[in-house]
RNA sequence: GUGGUUGUAGCUCAGUUGGUUAGAGCACCGGUUUGUGGUACCGGGGGUCGGGGGUUCAAGUCCCCUCAAUCACCCCA
């Protein structure tokens, strides 16, 4: 046992650990090239006011952030998006619009490890930029479905909790909330389904300070309008208020687009679903597991004003983040992880030292060629090396003995079906490549 | 950050009311007479019993502290 462990809540990947990370990396990166994304990356150490100026107080504590050795305040990213805008903003204007981009990277945050939540962890970002309307929501929306589906999870192994801050807003508003006082019963909405009924009338009465609303009906009337899953029925409490109404044909724009794209069954309209991030502007969603823990998969919405924030112009984005943790632990529940296969082509087998001169200049030709070969260093016994050949997992043994080298030939031989055939060694790259793609028959006479 | 549970070889675990050089299975390495592999047999390496301190003639076994994992809360980018 190592005297020094890895740090508390981050993780290392033996090789069958990072085959699996590894197939996580290729579903998302294949899945948003499919939907014209293009990826990009940033620093995972900046300055640590990129992350402070927007994002207040609370979250400063769960920074991985420090001095570095020249003075500097420092912080490793918790989450890419700050990056990525201050990217955008820089270029934006020589950009053409919309914007599709997607990054793969670690992320970092201070807090006590848990299950599911560590220290150090992968996320999978996409961003659409520099269109403000339903339309680049939904296409989102469906890149996050299909980055599930991708996996071979079902439409009815997660769902997509669609919401709306801005809905919520003119809600608020209607409902007679000041402003200044919007966001803090939000974050009342938050709670509705963990807090207490006396915990959440008390927070509802902090959050309506000064005002004259009265902070009972106004938690009854919230919990009754959060508990809506169906536009129709949004429509209906939105009655003749004209700024809800202009909303929610956007929503009809959001989920006509969402059904075109054929994702209608991946969706719920879930309005307790609000995201503590300031920097959320307009729709907002979550995808949670349906079984079990219901654990959180992915999340994201629109944000609007961000970039400008962080000195670019005014650009219009959405986007969300999918991490690798959960996702890990419900695809191993699922059983969708794929078996670990990650073996050479051809072992060779030397057998004695007369023949490893040329054995080994087989085995040179071989991966100059691109084939993935492993030898045996050291000197063995033909039953040792052949279980070697199976243990490390290869698909065939080429077997160099005085007898083969003398004919010119070697034998393959598949650790599969023990079928065995010889080889012209100077035909040995087409033959090999022929066997690699139809099997022992392609040489077999 | 607060509280509960757990911590013995790479993995899964045994280790009796504290008592001699801490064990098993799997895995790994080697061998079973020298060119054909998932079986069987034999042998080997590997643990300062998470770390530190204390009680005792004696602690893996009891007490304290600490570290880590895990669960709940908090928080969630």
């Amino acid at each position: 046992m190592a005297d020094i462990q890895s740090l508390p809540g981050f993780r290392e990947f033996y090789p069958e650990e990072r085959a699996i990370l590894g197939h996580v990396f290729e579903v998302w990166r294949r899945t948003c090239r499919r939907y014209g994304f293009r990826e990009w990356e940033s620093p995972v150490l900046e300055p640590l006011e990129l992350f402070t100026e927007k994002s207040g107080e609370e979250i400063v504590r769960q920074l991985f952030n420090f001095e570095d050795k020249g003075g500097r305040q420092v912080s490793l990213r918790p989450e890419m998006t700050p990056s990525l805008a201050r990217m955008v903003g820089a270029k934006a204007n020589g950009m053409a619009k919309p914007i599709r981009w997607f990054a793969i990277g670690e992320n970092y945050r201070y807090e006590k490890p848990q299950k599911g939540r560590l220290r150090a962890f992968y996320q999978l970002n996409a961003d659409l930029l520099g269109e403000a309307g339903p339309t680049a929501d939904a296409e989102l929306i469906a890149l996050c479905a299909d980055c599930l589906i991708g996996f071979g999870l079902q439409a009815t192994d997660f769902k997509i909790r669609i919401s709306d801050r801005t809905l919520w807003f003119k809600y608020l508003e209607s409902q007679g909330v000041p402003e200044a006082n919007a966001s803090a019963v939000l974050g009342v909405v938050d709670k509705l389904e963990r807090g207490s009924p006396a915990d959440l009338l008390q927070a509802m009465n902090i959050a309506l300070a000064g005002t004259k609303v009265d902070a009972a009906k106004l938690l009854a009337d919230v919990r009754t309008f959060a508990a809506i899953r169906s536009l129709d029925d949004l429509t209906k409490v939105a009655g003749s208020d004209a700024a809800m109404q202009a909303r929610l044909t956007e929503w009809q724009l959001l989920l006509s687009t969402i059904a075109s794209l054929g994702f209608s069954e991946c969706v719920t309209i879930d309005l307790t679903i609000v995201r503590g991030l300031a920097y959320y502007t307009g729709f907002v969603f979550e995808a949670f597991e349906t079984s079990g823990d219901a654990r959180a998969l992915a999340g994201g919405g629109r944000y609007d004003t961000l970039v400008k924030k962080l000195g670019g112009p005014d650009l219009p984005a959405v986007g969300f983040g999918m991490g690798d943790v959960t996702l890990r632990d419900l695809l191993a529940s699922k059983k969708l992880i794929p078996a670990y296969a990650d073996g050479p082509d051809f072992f060779v087998m030397v057998l004695g030292n007369d023949v490893r001169p040329s054995a080994l200049e087989d085995v040179a030709k071989l991966r100059r060629a691109g084939f993935r070969v492993e030898y045996n260093l050291r000197d063995g016994k033909f039953p040792k090396l052949i279980q070697s050949a199976e243990t490390a997992g290869a698909k065939f043994a080429l077997i160099y003995g005085t007898d083969e080298v003398a004919k010119g030939v070697t034998k393959v031989r598949s650790l599969v079906d023990r079928k065995e055939a010889e080889v012209p060694r100077a035909d040995i790259i087409p033959a090999l490549r022929a066997v690699l793609e139809e099997g022992m028959d392609a040489i077999i006479p």
